[in-house]
DNA sequence: CTCAAACTATGATTATTGTCATGTATATAA
DNA sequence: TTATATACATGACAATAATCATAGTTTGAG
């Protein structure tokens, strides 16, 4: 424990998973003293759309989605975040107001590393920046995959295709089923699509027997099928 | 001239709009040195999908389309790059393959920078890395902008905010035009419709003098209406 | 445990957009 | 200039998904 008793960040696992896991055990012993280990009940906001951000969060444990709000109010999840990713780098970085709502989609502990810090390191830790850049550039060529799908695929191949990736990015529990808990209207809100729509061609892909359900859960039962469907060709 | 024969940076109007606006003069005479300028014609490819790049391109003139393969090897283009843009730094730093085909919509001129020196740069000077930062979240954001509309916009909008935003990128001709020319079908493929349907919308938009055609060129006549049109608020 | 609220499900209808067909205009090369 | 390809335009029709209506089901607060 250091000094604010808190868990220092050289003991922390997660830390190997993010963009912390090459800087130099100075560097983490500053970090490790300014820090402050937070907490957020599921459904709590990290992050609001158009504030300015002071501060990143370097996610523990939980699971997170990342929505803007779009023509008249309605939800549009952009991308979701887990253990090792941090939230609210970009806003410090191009110096704009948060954009998107980062909201937990489970308990989540996180902890807040001040802007100062961050921007410090930037300067002086070319290693640290590099693998910002690179978190940075790898997100940027996921944002164009997900501009050309929206624009050329289907609702229903892109609903295919995002419980495919919904798997892949949040992994399966014992059972087998997708971790990660979403309403039927958060899926419709990633798909860009009516609640409806989406409860549809679930049930059609039930039917199918490409997924099933258990309450809120689904469980891909055949994962080649839905990749076609999705017209999903890098899985 | 510097010893290749070419002009140096330090003397590039283009720079001061770029990232490479703050670099010390000492790393300015390094690319100078390394650099070498190229000229690319109305629709030359400059990166190609899936290769690796080897360098990045810092445009000095022209403009250029960024767009990527969808289903069936349809055309998305994702976004536009003009002077002072740097193109492949994305590729380069996420240690991917280069995620767009990048071809020039009019006559270009870039210089190229190979790889290592930009990585060198990278490790040494942390403003320009900075910079390099600001600009890739500055993009992030502007794609979670693109994907919220394209999920939640019809066609109709997307078209009459693609106009205005093309208007404010690439400014308007002398006689007021748009400043860039684009096909019915390039159009298209950057609002993510049938070539058609944007020829409907566009004879609408000029039914209802929100526009004006000559030739493939487009006047905005109607700035605020268009603007409606397109549900755009920020405008 | 019970009830209300929230979520899931499904049908009917409508709106939007895609596709196919066909024709015209414009640019380009021989 | 003429031929030929390419781009633009419009109509008819089909497919896709949104909206509205209604009902069943699950969940969680008290």
């Amino acid at each position: 424990m250091n000094k604010n008793q808190q868990p220092a960040c050289h003991n922390c696992e997660t830390r190997h998973l993010s963009v912390f896991a090459n800087v130099s055990s100075d560097t983490l012993d500053k970090i490790s003293e300014s820090k402050r280990c937070l907490h957020f009940k599921k459904g709590q906001e990290l992050l609001h759309e158009g504030i300015s951000a002071n501060g990143i969060y370097c996610i523990h444990t939980g699971k997170l989605k990342f929505s803007r709000l779009g023509t008249e109010g309605k939800e549009q999840i952009i991308r979701f975040g887990k253990a090792g990713d941090i939230v609210g780098y970009r806003s410090i970085l191009s110096q704009e107001p948060v954009s998107a709502n980062i909201v937990a989609l489970t308990d989540v502990d996180a902890c807040y590393i001040p802007k100062d810090i961050i921007l410090n390191l930037i300067t002086k830790d070319g290693d640290f920046t590099k693998s910002l850049l690179t978190t940075a550039c790898h997100e940027l060529g996921e944002a164009g995959k997900i501009i050309t799908n929206l624009a050329q695929k289907t609702v229903r191949e892109r609903l295919a295709e995002v419980l495919l990736i919904l798997e892949s990015t949040f992994g399966v529990t014992e059972e087998g089923y997708i971790d990660v808990t979403l309403k039927r209207e958060e899926l419709a809100n990633v798909v860009g699509t009516a609640t409806e729509t989406v409860i549809r061609f679930l049930s059609e892909f039930k039917s199918d027997k490409y997924v099933e359900f258990k309450g809120s859960k689904i469980k891909i039962l055949n994962r080649t099928k839905l990749a076609d469907t999705g017209s999903v060709y890098d899985y």
